[in-house]
DNA sequence: TATATTTGCAACCGAATAGTTTCATAAATT
DNA sequence: AATTTATGAAACTATTCGGTTGCAAATATA
């Protein structure tokens, strides 16, 4: 099974978890309430987050916290920078459409 | 079939025929040269990057050049944001974990 | 101590995914 | 006109994925 941070955000329900817990730490009942998913479900996925370390876990008696490990984050920041100078430049695809709509109106 | 920027990137080798188009335009024989795989299966990646509109084609005679459409990117960059103002302050997973190792050898 | 609560894990299932093989189409070359 | 080249699409396959159901372990509560 492949586990990384691309992987990882590419399902809905864990970047909604992600969201969620970035608040505050939450335990997998609290955070399950909010998905129409069960408890199980829910499970899993914090595993794999866990395993790819996107979240932490504090055990507090029987209860066990995840908590958003945020700096986990930085490693999609890292790949999107070498873009972000492209996108950022006036000569992108998008900029490009646009240049040619108002040149062709002339 | 799920379309979107964060599935598309979650692919190891979509994610490879992004940089490197991102230099400059390809076409899918000259991008499959660079891979360990088969035309076609690029040409399915590729099918799919054009989908979520992360990349653009561009006729040329029998030629098709596939460019980057990176400002398709900051889709990505704008969900990262909610997380930047986490991970850049001291209080994130990482500090807290690393100030508790500080505190605990006094 | 008996019971309830919180959680993780394994087994299973249907759908999606990434890849291959084969074929069709269109443009360039001979 | 015949052949080669560049490409996309369809059919098929093995694997992965997200979900469910059922169960076991550990902690809290009665």
């Amino acid at each position: 099974m492949r586990r990384d941070v691309f992987q990882a955000i590419a399902d809905p329900t864990r970047r909604a978890i992600l969201v969620l817990i970035a608040a505050r730490a939450m335990t997998p009942n609290a955070i399950a309430e909010h998905f129409d998913t069960s408890r199980q479900s829910i499970s899993k996925h914090l595993r794999l987050l866990t395993e790819c370390e996107l979240v932490s876990q504090e055990q507090a008696g029987r209860e066990i916290y995840y908590q958003l490990n945020a700096s986990k984050m930085k490693e999609i920041d890292v790949w999107l920078e070498q873009f972000r100078k492209i996108w950022e430049s006036r000569f992108n695809a998008l900029d490009q459409v646009l240049y040619n709509m108002k040149k062709n109106k002339k």
